[in-house]
DNA sequence: CTAGGATGGTCAACGAGGTTGTCCATATAG
DNA sequence: CTATATGGACAACCTCGTTGACCATCCTAG
Protein backbone atom coordinates (compact mmCIF):
# COMPACT_ATOMS: atom_id res chain seq x y z
CA UNK A 1 0.00 0.00 0.00
CA UNK A 2 1.75 3.21 -0.99
CA UNK A 3 0.94 6.55 -0.33
CA UNK A 4 -2.25 7.64 -1.64
CA UNK A 5 -2.71 10.49 -3.80
CA UNK A 6 -4.96 12.41 -2.09
CA UNK A 7 -2.40 13.38 1.04
CA UNK A 8 -0.35 15.39 -0.94
CA UNK A 9 -2.52 18.29 -2.01
CA UNK A 10 -3.84 18.02 1.13
CA UNK A 11 -0.35 18.39 3.33
CA UNK A 12 0.48 21.42 0.57
CA UNK A 13 -2.87 22.86 2.16
CA UNK A 14 -2.47 22.64 5.95
CA UNK A 15 1.19 23.21 5.80
CA UNK A 16 -0.03 26.87 3.56
CA UNK A 17 -2.60 27.04 6.63
CA UNK A 18 -0.52 26.13 9.27
CA UNK A 19 1.92 28.92 7.77
CA UNK A 20 -0.58 31.66 7.96
CA UNK A 21 -2.15 31.24 10.94
CA UNK A 22 1.23 31.71 12.63
CA UNK A 23 2.35 34.67 10.17
CA UNK A 24 -1.10 36.39 11.15
CA UNK A 25 -0.78 35.27 15.42
CA UNK A 26 2.62 36.71 14.66
CA UNK A 27 0.68 40.10 13.55
CA UNK A 28 -1.82 40.51 15.31
CA UNK A 29 0.71 40.30 18.83
CA UNK A 30 2.22 42.84 16.88
CA UNK A 31 -0.66 45.36 16.68
CA UNK A 32 -2.06 44.28 13.26
CA UNK A 33 -4.89 41.97 14.36
CA UNK A 34 -6.77 42.99 11.23
CA UNK A 35 -5.47 41.76 8.80
CA UNK A 36 -6.59 38.77 7.25
CA UNK A 37 -4.55 36.03 5.23
CA UNK A 38 -6.27 37.49 1.46
CA UNK A 39 -4.74 41.61 2.57
CA UNK A 40 -0.86 40.22 1.84
CA UNK A 41 -1.65 39.36 -1.63
CA UNK A 42 -3.80 42.52 -1.77
CA UNK A 43 -0.79 44.29 -0.61
CA UNK A 44 1.42 43.03 -3.19
CA UNK A 45 -0.62 43.77 -5.73
CA UNK A 46 -0.50 47.10 -4.75
CA UNK A 47 2.53 47.71 -5.45
CA UNK A 48 5.03 50.39 -4.12
CA UNK A 49 3.69 52.99 -6.75
CA UNK A 50 0.22 52.43 -6.46
CA UNK A 51 -2.68 51.40 -8.60
CA UNK A 52 -6.59 52.07 -9.19
CA UNK A 53 -9.26 49.67 -7.84
CA UNK A 54 -10.23 48.46 -11.49
CA UNK A 55 -6.61 47.43 -12.19
CA UNK A 56 -6.64 45.68 -8.70
CA UNK A 57 -9.70 43.98 -9.81
CA UNK A 58 -7.85 42.16 -12.35
CA UNK A 59 -4.32 41.43 -10.63
CA UNK A 60 -6.96 39.38 -7.90
CA UNK A 61 -9.05 37.87 -10.35
CA UNK A 62 -12.13 39.69 -8.81
CA UNK A 63 -14.27 42.39 -10.30
CA UNK A 64 -13.89 46.25 -9.90
CA UNK A 65 -16.61 46.28 -7.29
CA UNK A 66 -15.41 43.65 -5.15
CA UNK A 67 -11.64 45.42 -5.17
CA UNK A 68 -13.35 48.45 -4.36
CA UNK A 69 -14.95 47.00 -1.55
CA UNK A 70 -11.93 45.54 -0.15
CA UNK A 71 -9.92 48.93 -0.87
CA UNK A 72 -12.61 50.76 1.31
CA UNK A 73 -12.22 48.16 3.84
CA UNK A 74 -8.35 48.32 4.22
CA UNK A 75 -8.83 52.22 3.92
CA UNK A 76 -10.66 52.57 7.52
CA UNK A 77 -8.19 49.85 9.08
CA UNK A 78 -5.73 52.64 7.96
CA UNK A 79 -3.29 50.30 5.42
CA UNK A 80 -4.12 52.12 2.23
CA UNK A 81 -5.09 55.38 1.40
CA UNK A 82 -6.93 56.85 -2.03
CA UNK A 83 -5.57 59.82 -3.68
CA UNK A 84 -7.27 61.42 -6.95
CA UNK A 85 -4.92 61.17 -10.06
CA UNK A 86 -3.86 64.73 -11.33
CA UNK A 87 -3.33 63.40 -14.62
CA UNK A 88 -6.90 61.60 -14.75
CA UNK A 89 -10.09 62.84 -13.42
CA UNK A 90 -11.45 59.51 -13.30
CA UNK A 91 -8.94 57.42 -11.12
CA UNK A 92 -8.16 57.59 -7.84
CA UNK A 93 -4.73 55.75 -7.10
CA UNK A 94 -4.31 53.32 -4.38
CA UNK A 95 -1.65 53.50 -1.83
CA UNK A 96 -0.10 51.88 0.55
CA UNK A 97 0.46 53.88 3.98
CA UNK A 98 3.02 54.13 6.35
CA UNK A 99 0.84 51.36 8.33
CA UNK A 100 0.66 49.18 5.29
CA UNK A 101 4.48 49.39 4.78
CA UNK A 102 5.07 48.14 8.61
CA UNK A 103 2.69 45.28 7.69
CA UNK A 104 4.52 44.28 4.74
CA UNK A 105 7.72 44.65 6.40
CA UNK A 106 6.71 42.29 9.38
CA UNK A 107 4.88 39.86 7.44
CA UNK A 108 8.80 39.45 5.90
CA UNK A 109 10.62 39.04 9.09
CA UNK A 110 7.38 36.91 10.19
CA UNK A 111 8.00 34.74 7.12
CA UNK A 112 11.35 34.21 7.78
CA UNK A 113 11.10 33.34 11.55
CA UNK A 114 8.61 31.05 10.66
CA UNK A 115 10.62 29.15 7.74
CA UNK A 116 13.68 29.15 10.47
CA UNK A 117 11.50 27.46 12.83
CA UNK A 118 10.65 24.38 9.95
CA UNK A 119 14.41 24.40 9.70
CA UNK A 120 15.01 23.59 12.86
CA UNK A 121 12.09 21.29 13.20
CA UNK A 122 13.10 19.60 9.85
CA UNK A 123 16.87 20.09 9.94
CA UNK A 124 18.55 22.42 6.66
CA UNK A 125 19.19 19.32 3.94
CA UNK A 126 15.03 18.15 4.92
CA UNK A 127 13.40 21.58 4.62
CA UNK A 128 16.01 22.23 1.20
CA UNK A 129 14.63 19.24 -0.09
CA UNK A 130 11.12 20.30 0.08
CA UNK A 131 11.97 23.37 -0.81
CA UNK A 132 13.08 22.33 -3.57
CA UNK A 133 10.68 19.65 -4.55
CA UNK A 134 8.32 21.90 -4.71
CA UNK A 135 10.39 24.49 -6.76
CA UNK A 136 10.81 21.63 -9.43
CA UNK A 137 6.84 21.22 -9.39
CA UNK A 138 5.46 24.78 -9.43
CA UNK A 139 5.56 26.99 -12.29
CA UNK A 140 8.41 29.73 -11.86
CA UNK A 141 8.37 33.35 -12.29
CA UNK A 142 5.83 35.75 -11.50
CA UNK A 143 3.73 34.53 -8.24
CA UNK A 144 -0.14 34.53 -9.40
CA UNK A 145 -1.95 37.33 -7.58
CA UNK A 146 -5.41 36.04 -7.88
CA UNK A 147 -5.52 33.80 -5.34
CA UNK A 148 -8.43 35.52 -3.50
CA UNK A 149 -10.69 34.83 -6.49
CA UNK A 150 -9.08 31.38 -6.94
CA UNK A 151 -10.00 31.07 -3.30
CA UNK A 152 -13.59 31.89 -3.32
CA UNK A 153 -14.24 29.25 -5.85
CA UNK A 154 -12.84 26.34 -3.68
CA UNK B 1 21.20 35.36 -0.44
CA UNK B 2 19.38 32.60 1.69
CA UNK B 3 16.18 31.80 0.51
CA UNK B 4 12.99 34.09 1.77
CA UNK B 5 10.60 32.68 3.94
CA UNK B 6 7.48 33.96 1.97
CA UNK B 7 8.51 31.01 -0.88
CA UNK B 8 7.62 28.01 1.36
CA UNK B 9 4.18 28.95 1.75
CA UNK B 10 3.72 30.53 -1.78
CA UNK B 11 4.89 27.17 -3.45
CA UNK B 12 3.15 24.71 -1.10
CA UNK B 13 -0.15 27.18 -2.41
CA UNK B 14 1.08 26.86 -5.74
CA UNK B 15 1.43 23.16 -5.73
CA UNK B 16 -1.78 22.87 -3.90
CA UNK B 17 -3.67 24.52 -6.54
CA UNK B 18 -1.97 23.41 -9.47
CA UNK B 19 -3.34 19.35 -8.43
CA UNK B 20 -6.64 20.89 -7.67
CA UNK B 21 -6.81 22.80 -11.04
CA UNK B 22 -5.88 19.71 -13.07
CA UNK B 23 -7.61 17.33 -11.31
CA UNK B 24 -10.61 19.44 -11.38
CA UNK B 25 -10.66 19.58 -15.12
CA UNK B 26 -9.97 15.94 -15.39
CA UNK B 27 -12.94 15.75 -13.32
CA UNK B 28 -15.68 18.05 -15.54
CA UNK B 29 -14.25 16.09 -18.22
CA UNK B 30 -15.65 13.29 -16.76
CA UNK B 31 -19.18 14.11 -16.00
CA UNK B 32 -18.72 16.13 -12.64
CA UNK B 33 -18.44 19.67 -13.86
CA UNK B 34 -20.39 20.91 -10.46
CA UNK B 35 -18.20 19.04 -8.26
CA UNK B 36 -16.05 21.76 -6.61
CA UNK B 37 -12.33 21.27 -5.72
CA UNK B 38 -13.24 20.58 -1.34
CA UNK B 39 -16.24 17.96 -2.26
CA UNK B 40 -13.03 15.28 -2.71
CA UNK B 41 -11.99 15.75 1.19
CA UNK B 42 -15.86 15.71 1.77
CA UNK B 43 -16.38 12.42 0.08
CA UNK B 44 -13.92 11.48 2.39
CA UNK B 45 -14.99 12.46 5.61
CA UNK B 46 -18.04 10.87 5.16
CA UNK B 47 -16.80 7.59 4.94
CA UNK B 48 -18.04 4.30 3.17
CA UNK B 49 -20.32 3.77 6.20
CA UNK B 50 -21.91 7.52 5.83
CA UNK B 51 -22.23 10.39 8.94
CA UNK B 52 -24.34 12.41 10.46
CA UNK B 53 -24.19 16.25 10.03
CA UNK B 54 -23.07 17.06 13.30
CA UNK B 55 -19.93 14.37 13.09
CA UNK B 56 -19.30 15.90 9.44
CA UNK B 57 -18.92 19.04 10.85
CA UNK B 58 -16.33 18.02 13.86
CA UNK B 59 -14.40 16.01 11.04
CA UNK B 60 -14.42 19.39 8.61
CA UNK B 61 -13.83 22.07 11.51
CA UNK B 62 -16.98 23.61 10.85
CA UNK B 63 -20.33 23.97 12.92
CA UNK B 64 -22.97 21.32 12.41
CA UNK B 65 -25.02 23.78 10.61
CA UNK B 66 -22.80 24.66 7.92
CA UNK B 67 -21.98 21.01 7.46
CA UNK B 68 -25.93 20.42 6.88
CA UNK B 69 -25.92 23.16 4.22
CA UNK B 70 -23.06 21.47 2.78
CA UNK B 71 -24.68 18.01 2.85
CA UNK B 72 -28.22 19.72 1.41
CA UNK B 73 -26.13 20.95 -1.48
CA UNK B 74 -24.71 17.85 -2.35
CA UNK B 75 -27.72 16.03 -1.87
CA UNK B 76 -29.50 18.17 -4.63
CA UNK B 77 -26.44 17.66 -6.94
CA UNK B 78 -27.64 13.65 -6.44
CA UNK B 79 -23.66 13.13 -4.57
CA UNK B 80 -25.06 11.74 -1.22
CA UNK B 81 -29.06 10.70 0.37
CA UNK B 82 -29.69 10.85 4.01
CA UNK B 83 -31.61 7.88 5.72
CA UNK B 84 -32.99 7.65 8.88
CA UNK B 85 -30.89 5.73 11.27
CA UNK B 86 -33.37 2.72 12.86
CA UNK B 87 -31.30 2.58 16.15
CA UNK B 88 -31.64 6.27 16.83
CA UNK B 89 -34.71 8.34 15.59
CA UNK B 90 -32.30 11.74 16.08
CA UNK B 91 -29.68 10.75 13.68
CA UNK B 92 -30.42 11.22 9.73
CA UNK B 93 -27.01 9.39 8.39
CA UNK B 94 -25.20 10.92 5.23
CA UNK B 95 -24.72 8.25 2.81
CA UNK B 96 -22.74 8.41 -0.60
CA UNK B 97 -24.62 7.63 -3.55
CA UNK B 98 -23.40 5.87 -6.82
CA UNK B 99 -22.57 9.03 -8.35
CA UNK B 100 -20.96 10.15 -5.21
CA UNK B 101 -19.14 6.71 -5.08
CA UNK B 102 -17.88 7.94 -9.22
CA UNK B 103 -16.89 10.82 -7.87
CA UNK B 104 -15.05 9.03 -5.41
CA UNK B 105 -13.10 6.69 -6.96
CA UNK B 106 -12.34 9.10 -10.36
CA UNK B 107 -11.07 11.64 -7.63
CA UNK B 108 -8.59 8.67 -5.94
CA UNK B 109 -7.33 7.88 -9.34
CA UNK B 110 -6.94 11.42 -10.74
CA UNK B 111 -4.85 12.06 -7.48
CA UNK B 112 -2.95 8.86 -7.73
CA UNK B 113 -2.13 9.68 -11.32
CA UNK B 114 -1.03 12.95 -10.71
CA UNK B 115 1.07 12.23 -7.83
CA UNK B 116 2.86 9.71 -10.30
CA UNK B 117 3.39 12.33 -12.58
CA UNK B 118 5.19 14.52 -9.53
CA UNK B 119 7.17 10.82 -8.80
CA UNK B 120 8.59 10.70 -12.48
CA UNK B 121 9.63 14.33 -12.62
CA UNK B 122 10.98 14.54 -9.34
CA UNK B 123 11.96 10.35 -8.59
CA UNK B 124 10.67 8.73 -5.75
CA UNK B 125 12.97 9.40 -3.02
CA UNK B 126 12.64 13.61 -3.91
CA UNK B 127 8.60 12.93 -3.73
CA UNK B 128 9.13 10.74 -0.32
CA UNK B 129 11.52 13.39 0.96
CA UNK B 130 8.58 16.18 0.17
CA UNK B 131 5.75 14.17 1.73
CA UNK B 132 8.37 12.85 4.92
CA UNK B 133 8.56 16.98 5.53
CA UNK B 134 5.02 18.22 5.08
CA UNK B 135 3.80 15.00 7.33
CA UNK B 136 6.37 16.08 10.09
CA UNK B 137 5.25 20.05 9.71
CA UNK B 138 1.66 19.62 9.18
CA UNK B 139 -1.16 18.37 12.06
CA UNK B 140 -3.11 15.50 11.73
CA UNK B 141 -6.57 14.50 11.35
CA UNK B 142 -8.52 17.57 9.98
CA UNK B 143 -9.85 17.83 6.49
CA UNK B 144 -10.23 22.08 6.37
CA UNK B 145 -13.79 22.51 4.93
CA UNK B 146 -13.52 26.17 5.63
CA UNK B 147 -11.14 27.56 3.54
CA UNK B 148 -12.61 29.96 1.92
CA UNK B 149 -13.84 31.71 4.73
CA UNK B 150 -10.65 31.22 6.60
CA UNK B 151 -8.75 32.66 3.80
CA UNK B 152 -10.90 36.12 3.35
CA UNK B 153 -12.02 36.06 7.14
CA UNK B 154 -9.56 35.35 9.63
C1' DC C 1 -39.48 4.86 36.32
C1' DT C 2 -38.36 9.28 35.95
C1' DA C 3 -35.70 13.74 35.74
C1' DG C 4 -31.88 16.04 33.83
C1' DG C 5 -28.31 16.46 30.66
C1' DA C 6 -26.21 15.50 26.18
C1' DT C 7 -26.83 14.99 21.33
C1' DG C 8 -28.81 15.54 16.38
C1' DG C 9 -31.47 18.31 13.23
C1' DT C 10 -33.59 22.51 11.80
C1' DC C 11 -34.95 27.40 11.53
C1' DA C 12 -33.73 32.28 11.72
C1' DA C 13 -30.82 36.26 11.69
C1' DC C 14 -26.52 38.01 10.69
C1' DG C 15 -21.93 39.23 8.41
C1' DA C 16 -18.30 38.93 5.10
C1' DG C 17 -17.43 39.07 0.55
C1' DG C 18 -18.43 37.98 -3.88
C1' DT C 19 -21.52 38.78 -8.28
C1' DT C 20 -24.22 41.36 -11.96
C1' DG C 21 -26.60 45.50 -13.54
C1' DT C 22 -26.85 50.35 -13.90
C1' DC C 23 -25.40 55.00 -14.04
C1' DC C 24 -22.40 58.93 -14.42
C1' DA C 25 -17.96 61.39 -15.25
C1' DT C 26 -14.01 61.52 -17.89
C1' DA C 27 -10.55 60.16 -21.67
C1' DT C 28 -9.52 59.09 -25.98
C1' DA C 29 -9.93 57.58 -30.90
C1' DG C 30 -11.90 58.41 -35.34
C1' DC D 1 -17.39 66.79 -32.37
C1' DT D 2 -19.06 62.38 -31.61
C1' DA D 3 -18.72 57.57 -30.35
C1' DT D 4 -16.64 54.35 -27.57
C1' DA D 5 -14.04 52.77 -23.60
C1' DT D 6 -12.76 53.23 -18.91
C1' DG D 7 -12.96 54.28 -13.68
C1' DG D 8 -15.80 54.74 -9.79
C1' DA D 9 -19.90 54.25 -7.20
C1' DC D 10 -24.57 52.50 -5.87
C1' DA D 11 -28.00 48.86 -5.36
C1' DA D 12 -29.91 44.29 -5.25
C1' DC D 13 -28.83 39.72 -4.79
C1' DC D 14 -26.25 35.22 -3.86
C1' DT D 15 -23.26 32.01 -1.29
C1' DC D 16 -21.57 30.27 2.75
C1' DG D 17 -20.13 30.22 7.32
C1' DT D 18 -21.44 31.90 12.01
C1' DT D 19 -24.22 32.11 16.47
C1' DG D 20 -28.49 31.53 18.98
C1' DA D 21 -32.59 29.21 19.83
C1' DC D 22 -35.71 25.41 19.78
C1' DC D 23 -37.43 20.72 19.73
C1' DA D 24 -37.08 15.64 19.58
C1' DT D 25 -34.65 11.89 21.11
C1' DC D 26 -31.38 9.21 23.68
C1' DC D 27 -29.00 7.95 27.91
C1' DT D 28 -27.75 7.79 32.55
C1' DA D 29 -28.11 8.75 37.56
C1' DG D 30 -31.04 8.60 41.22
Amino acid sequence: MSTPGYELPLRLLLGFRAIVDELHAELAAQGHPDLRPMHGFVFQAIGPDGTTAAELGRRLGVSKQAAGKTVEHLERLGYVTRVGDPADARRKVVRLTDRGLDALARSAQGFDRIRERWERTLGADRLAAVEEGLRTMTPDGHFPLDVPGWFANL
